[in-house]
DNA sequence: CTGAAAGCGCTTACAG
DNA sequence: CTGAAAGCGCTTACAG
């Protein structure tokens, strides 16, 4: 395509060694020399070529995100966070997407992953909201780079998480402690790793508080796309739930973005019922809807610093965080703006930002 | 790192060209040596370095996306259109982010994005959402790599876009067909591509229509993060119409993400206003929200289409490809849910899918 | 079917 | 301050 170092070199009148040295800001290069070289490479639009460097280098400069398509918004607010944190590094930010869906299998998703560690593209790895088993990531140290972890627990290699068990738990206790008895849980696929912890601790919620626990609490509306984690999706589990035999009083909803379909059915269906939900995305707020806060920007920033930490002193020792999360309570917990407005003013209530 | 061509090779007791076949599925390797350099491979987890690669074959394989962070969930969706599209090729995407906000000025935009091409790590670029003018289009021509355009115009780059001013034309159009009168609109930051666009089409429905335009009825928001693309900023524009002197009877909005700031405006002042808004995100359907739809998921399946043509036919015929944007009617179109369901069953309405 | 060799576009000690 | 040369890890005609 385009000139290369030889070109400059030539057209200078210099040798390569010395057009390398002015693009890596090498101070040993007479000004003159340095300007000259600059103002032809301008003129030819010339700039090492990435490739080259790596290899020249044996490093990249990258760090490469992996996320499945399912994470959608969860991951644009992790994004924003590792962005402005890569900011001030000598890091550049790639985004693999992987799909998880669909006609795509436990094994598919680990091959993908596997291509992109194997293709050594980057000098370190983020992997957003993908599980495996150990025996898989155990597997996956043979290639001895540098990976951080996202929504997901390994013990060898640098993590940070929330603990959605004890989420799931808080929301669930906040609904029974607002005086509700017969909770329902819209759950999503139900062997999909959030659904099952979530669940989790709405179980042990209940049971903490003899409320009784069956399956029959639990919901899992039709849509699987993204493991169910959609509009539909929520929107059929709680259509289900509306029109069920047994009269509910509350739900605890698997994600903001169910929650949203579960909203619009109660809507159509002209019925209200107090729900909770988890995740606390941006547009959730604008929709007074109460959740349980992932810390995301933060969680991006921290995986990001870990990697860089991680990529310069490959032998620190692992370090694992783990977020609790935290209750946004906004009126969709009630069953009645004026009872939110009342609550508000008790200190039992963490009020929404 | 890890293990290099030559270390297998060695193992294996061939040359590098052998273990080089092996692995560009070249057919004229004996099935045993094949076998045998394809098991020591998986064994040491060897697989062809990407950047050493590229060098030799002088092509990277790769489709970079570049996206202004502003773009999220309108991004979101067009991201899954050239997932698909690319699927079927033998190219890989990659997504490059970079700053439109805040401190950052044009001419760093275009620092930025002059930085990704000069890099030269991908073999085309699609270029998502992003505004220069003509003469900085053309100075990229320089760099003789292929580009393509989405949500922009320039005569020499392909590109995908949707007709923005006469979809804000019908939009306000059809608020006028209901029987509107006083309609006002909820912009961003002004000098804003979609805004200027948009606010024409807004402007040029009204003078069609005998109604007086003026700057009174274009409402900005405070909030000018994302150019003013946020739910808060609806929130504010919302509130100040509600608030103001004047009585408007209908809203058009400049994007779906401040529509819901404005519905939840409406909903704390206790109003509501009919409203149409511009982009039919994937939750607006949940919103009952009535909106001009970008076919966001085509846009990015046919932009994929071109940048793969153009890396292997350099010298076709430049195409543009441009939409007109559909109304999906729903019921914020409307001062009740009656209304809506009457205009259901008369002709002039499309119905929302 | 296989190997020796040139080349891709750089960086970086080393020597001066 | 500058250059010659080796090396980064591959691919790909060319010759056999």
């Amino acid at each position: 395509m385009s000139s290369t170092i030889y070109d400059i070199a030539r057209e200078a009148g210099v040798s390569i060694a010395t057009v390398s040295r002015v693009f890596n800001n090498n101070p040993k290069v007479s000004p003159d020399t340095r300007e000259k070289i600059l103002e032809i490479a301008s003129r030819y639009g010339y700039h090492p070529r990435a490739q080259a460097q790596s290899l020249a280098r044996r490093k990249t400069g990258l760090i490469t995100a992996i996320v499945p398509i399912i994470s959608n918004y969860f991951f644009m607010e992790v994004l924003a966070g590792m962005q402005d944190q890569l900011a001030e590094s000598e890091f550049e930010l790639q985004i693999s997407n992987i799909k998880t869906t669909g006609e795509v299998r436990g094994d598919d998703v680990r091959q993908q992953v596997e291509d992109i560690f194997k293709r050594g593209m980057s000098d370190g790895y983020i992997v957003v909201s993908i599980h495996f088993d150990d025996h898989d990531w155990d597997y996956f140290k043979k290639y001895e780079t540098p990976i951080t972890l996202i929504d997901e627990y390994y013990s060898d290699f640098d993590s940070v998480s929330v603990d959605s068990v004890e989420g799931a738990y808080s929301a669930t206790k906040s609904l029974i402690d607002l005086g509700y008895e017969n909770i329902a849980m819209i759950c999503a696929v139900r062997d999909s790793k959030p659904v099952i912890d979530r669940s989790n601790g709405f179980r042990k919620a209940l049971e903490d508080h003899q409320i009784e626990f069956s399956e029959e609490r639990l919901f899992s509306g039709l849509d699987t796309e993204r493991d169910g984690h959609t509009e539909l999706n929520g929107y059929q589990a709680m259509k289900e739930i509306l029109n069920g035999e047994e009269s509910y009083d509350a739900v605890f909803c698997n994600s903001d973005i169910q929650a949203l379909g579960a909203l619009k059915a109660m809507q159509d269906y002209q019925r209200s019922l107090p729900i909770i939900s988890f995740d606390d995305l941006s547009f959730s707020q604008y929709l007074g809807l109460s959740s349980m806060r992932q810390p995301m920007y933060e969680m991006g920033k921290i995986a990001t610093d870990k990697i860089i930490n991680r990529i310069n002193q490959p032998q620190t020792d692992v370090t694992h965080t783990v977020f609790s999360p935290e209750l946004i309570v906004r009126n969709s917990s009630f069953n009645s703006d004026a009872e939110y407005l009342a609550a508000k003013n008790t200190k039992s209530v963490t009020a929404g930002k």
